[in-house]
DNA sequence: CCTAATGTCTCTAGCAACTATAGCTTCAAG
DNA sequence: CTTGAAGCTATAGTTGCTAGAGACATTAGG
């Protein structure tokens, strides 16, 4: 049996985050040792591992979820699984798509910086006026972070 | 003059967005009408349309707020406003670099899909065995998983 | 066996960047 | 003059954690 601190450190999610899990139902609440400290074995390990590879590939919490709670079920089929890893995939791919066009309005403002003083930046005049910008983000519904 | 809801069609922002922009600070307090409503010129337009593009550039506010205070100095040197430009791209860079080695793992997950029950799901399995998957993220030096 | 240094416990609050709700007042059209 | 949309303030909620305070548990060294 693993404190937190372990689990944590094999499963490289930080401790604070392992207790968040299990607060919002993520992770069952774990066994405790006789000082009330929480005490994971290799059930919840797996488990763990399987929130934070997910997480890596950018699901949400509530995608994981659901994933998790179809692992739970091996009988069912897998159509709902694999719906949710397709959803993950279009999103994937609209951000991708989306910060390919940011990173080529971005080379190109820096690379016409041409070092000079502000009022002649090129930085500052693209980003005050739309229309000198090639690409259209005129209705990003889509968060450009994370 | 404009009032909140024109601004922010013209400006494609949402209007609670716009107070939340006066709020922290990044707007200046807008006039106000008789009867107490906000009332906005032609500057604060292009103030706004400055922000609104600058954020899906992906700049954080914080970046914003930089940028906004070097444009009022059109006399300084631009080289500030290059490296907030530059540290942008880098940043796009990255994130374009992770999202790319996602969807590959994604698109495999998916296409391995064969639609039969859970128990026998590629999605389901690899993301429960992180050692199934060829990309390795985010924490390389704890990842000896093999 | 005692002590010091970690590790863990709970609880609360904070972060970005909004978004939503409630309960008002003001304005423009008919 | 009335009605409905749009505006106002203030507060709280969202996602996915992260940080802090103050108290208890465990472990390594002397």
């Amino acid at each position: 049996m693993l404190t937190i601190g372990k689990l944590g450190e094999a499963a490289g999610v930080k401790v604070p985050t392992i207790r968040y899990y299990e607060q919002i139902g993520l992770l069952p609440e774990a066994e405790r040792s006789s000082g009330n400290q929480r005490l994971y074995g290799r059930k919840a390990m797996e488990r763990l591992a399987f929130i934070r590879h997910a997480r890596d590939l950018g699901f949400t919490l509530e995608a994981i979820r659901d994933l998790l709670s179809l692992s739970d079920k091996p009988d069912q089929s897998c159509a709902a699984a694999d719906a949710i890893a397709k959803a993950q995939l279009a999103e994937v791919e609209s951000r991708l798509a989306r910060l390919t066009a940011l990173k080529s309005e971005l080379e190109r403002m820096v690379v016409q910086c041409a070092g000079g003083k502000i009022a002649d930046c090129r930085v500052i005049e693209v980003l005050g006026d739309h229309s000198l910008c090639a690409t259209d983000h005129r209705h990003p519904e889509t968060e450009a972070t994370q």
